[in-house]
DNA sequence: TGGGGTTCAGTGACGTTGTCACCAAACATC
DNA sequence: GATGTTTGGTGACAACGTCACTGAACCCCA
């Protein structure tokens, strides 16, 4: 956490029942050459930005931690800031009107939810909502100093739309993913991607049925084959990863 | 088609099999009270442009004009310039390794290809292919001059975001519809929009199925069920909606 | 004008995925 | 330890995807 100094003001906040705290983005006295170091450093399209820009967008931006399971936007809650992610993730899901849910893209410490800006700028309802998986830090830039940013700096531009391709590319692979590619594939490869080098993985078949937008009774007959396979080991909330390789191979045929 | 003078300049072009006519922009001399008419009134998002930016985005872009079935934009050719389209239409999808397609959204006149820019100013390949359906005529925005009017005119950056909301919510749309939505009302609702008021619509089993992301028999099979209940009628290549009433009702539930 | 190639559509069998109704085990709470 | 909740298991069936193959409609050109 930042050091801050004084009165931590609050304000009201995202969802009605969670408190949003906003702290002014204070400079850090750490100098690194003749610069002073700060958040802007854990992003690296940023850090050639000059240093007027620079000193405009640690004055004019505020560092805000929201606790996990927040709703950061959503529908009828447009965002009025573009976050750039310090700390946490932020999952960012569409919900059916059958109340199905599947899982559109996360977005991680260092990155930006920049497609929230498209909303911002413009007047369009998201149809889809973002959620901190985990306590999240996150640099608040609001609509207007992001217009000013854009307007300035070539290298600001730059970072926004990389972060647009980004997205869009992440977007193109997930309608590859649900229209082409069999669900054992997809079910591999997210157990690989949620155990992150870990053995085990700790989901509910219902949360895994999410991620890959299928129904939670398609998941559990997959892991039982996978089960029967010895590839994992199963227990309540948790899957243990004991043959990981033919996971891996499975994951990119 | 715009009146030309002089002699057209052809440029090597997006494929190599196809001539690209690359047109100087010339401004009409019809006057509309105090202003030029040009085709830039046929983009409301840019109507409010102010005068300056008005005239450097005439005279720094071009008209150009593909034939049908021209790939404008693909794997290994990104595009060096934003396209907005005069006439035609332009449609965006992605091929899966297996071979098979899936439309993702069409670019019709009035609309830019938007999404372009974010590869057009990062540096990623679009693993999506965007195709002129017919003749197409649009106005090329070089790279640069589409950054130094990002930067300048905030009009422009609202046409520019507002164009990103819209296909980025077009996407959305796409991936709910293939994770949750049965086929039959997504076919019917695909023939309404084919049809377009019609009666008939010229389309093959197989140009159906891309545009649903599924397979050429799952169509077929489809289309003989509502061949069966007696709402259309089908001969080689053309489906006749004999009674549209049912279908729309479909498509809506 | 009629052969020959190509495109388009129809069919049946089968595997995979989605849906529904229901049950049982594991866990949380008091 | 009784109770309610969450999580996972099961079987039947419907919907969709895949494969191999067939025949009809169309095009072209001698």
């Amino acid at each position: 956490m930042l050091p801050v100094f004084g009165n931590i003001p609050k304000y009201s906040c995202i969802r009605d029942n969670f408190l949003l705290h906003q702290f002014r983005c204070i400079l850090i006295s750490v100098s690194k050459g003749d610069r002073v170091l700060s958040w802007i450093d854990q992003f690296p399209g940023l850090s050639r930005l000059p240093e007027g820009i620079r000193t405009y967008l640690l004055n004019e931006s505020k560092i805000v931690t929201v606790p996990a399971n927040t709703v950061i936007f959503g529908p009828g809650k447009s965002p009025e800031n573009l976050l750039l992610l310090l700390d946490g993730t932020v999952r960012v899901q569409q919900t059916s009107d059958t109340g199905r849910e599947i899982v559109l893209y996360r977005v991680h410490a260092g990155e930006s939810c920049v497609l929230t800006t498209a909303c911002l700028l413009a007047y369009e309802d998201y149809s889809a909502e973002g959620i901190a998986e985990t306590e999240t830090r996150a640099v608040a830039i609001p609509r207007a100093v992001f217009d000013k940013l854009v307007s300035d700096s070539i290298e600001f531009r730059q970072f926004v739309f990389t972060a647009y391709s980004k997205r869009i590319t992440d977007l193109f692979m997930v309608i590859e993913e649900i229209a082409f590619q069999k669900l054992d594939i997809r079910l591999a490869h997210k157990l690989i991607e949620l155990a992150a080098g870990a053995e085990t993985v700790s989901a509910t078949h219902q949360k895994l049925a999410v991620e890959l937008g299928t129904a939670r009774e398609v998941i559990s007959r997959q892991l039982q084959e996978f089960q029967r396979r010895g590839w994992i080991e199963q227990s309540r909330g948790t899957i243990r990863l004991i043959e990981p390789a033919p996971l891996v191979k499975l994951a990119q045929s």
